[in-house]
DNA sequence: ATTAAGTTAACGAACGTTAATTAACAAAAT
DNA sequence: ATTTTGTTAATTAACGTTCGTTAACTTAAT
């Protein structure tokens, strides 16, 4: 059956989440789901393959979901709010698939890159640079959808150091208030009060 | 002399934000030292000692320039200004220690966090609330300072992957060009024209 | 009978680190 | 002035461990 490999993806994921490519063993996987080393190879040509396979599985279906919010029948304001929401409720409930993401932002190589670039946020790019003009035609809709995208993903990103500032407050890092703060900027920002 | 003490430093730097703590090997430093990896012991106790070095070298004096420029005898605005573009100089010049923030980010543990938090940007973030507070009292301080950094980080951070966006400008990514976008954002915000 | 999926044993390579030794040079003793 | 001593920083050799992976074999289902 297909269920050991499913098994080993879901903990070659969370593992490589944690730690890294080169911090995790095929032997620490193969731990994990009680199974011998070698058996890792029935199911995965070797360990690079493997990762490939989590990364895929791990990102699939997340652009579906930012284009949804981006396009549902609202006003464009609403569309922009959708987004920003669902953006952020997906790096707060699936935290595999942000800390894939920042470590393929940092260790990704140029062919792993372009597909991440291509295949998981390109479609979402194009739909909300479109929206952003739309909102405001006069700006920068590249380097606004950067911002955005820039200032969501930091508020969550930074909880595990903003633990250690003076008055810390977990709810900063829930999607609802991150969608707050952000929409309350981008609000002043696009001149829509 | 401490004259390969430093070079050590220099070179365990460069390899380390490449490519983080476990990819690099004793023999990968010594290597590009032009020494034989025992000799790297005569100066770091190991190589956990010789990684926590690395990290305080690269990130002294980026929290007092930070804070120079929150200080400078101006504006609030202006003030703001020179701190968002401080910022910007620091992660485009000093591409090391933007990685290395990056990797501490992801894999620090609560000790090395605490250190990151308090001794780097502790003071920053308290000079910085503060202005928030001076231009706009009735906002939320805490979590606007946490947007604006990461405006300004994402900008930065997400070059190695925009360059595969559609319309890519490199110049979206200069120290100029993230305080201008991020300056005209929050000049809105803070209802400051 | 073939195939799929598991096992144990083991390979060669690379890892962090230690031990033992040597070369260079400054300070102290003759 | 020369020799002795001590220190520092380098070397080569080697240790035990862990790594990714392969080979050979077993077991169970098609």
């Amino acid at each position: 059956m297909g269920d050991t490999r499913q098994t080993i993806l879901r903990v070659a994921m969370v593992l490589f989440s944690k730690k890294g490519f080169d911090s995790i063993s095929m032997r620490n996987i193969a731990d994990k789901v009680n199974i011998s080393p070698p058996a890792l190879y029935n199911h995965f040509k070797d360990k690079r393959t493997l990762y490939l396979c989590v990364i895929e599985e791990s990102f699939s279906n997340k652009s579906i979901l930012l284009v949804d919010a981006l396009t549902i029948e609202d006003t464009a304001i609403k569309r922009m709010e959708a987004f920003v929401f669902t953006l952020s409720q997906i790096l707060v409930g699936d935290p595999e698939f942000k800390r894939l993401m920042q470590r393929e932002q940092l260790d990704g190589d140029k062919q792993r890159l372009e597909y991440l670039a291509k295949e998981v946020f390109g479609s979402v790019f194009i739909v909300l640079t479109s929206l952003i003009t739309e909102i405001k035609p006069t700006c920068d809709a590249h380097g606004i959808a950067v911002t955005i995208m820039g200032m969501v993903q930091k508020h969550i990103e930074i909880e595990p150091l903003a633990q250690f500032f003076p008055d810390y407050n977990k709810e900063n890092h829930t999607p609802a208030y991150v969608t707050q703060l952000t929409m309350s900027m981008l609000l002043a920002f696009f001149g829509t009060k």
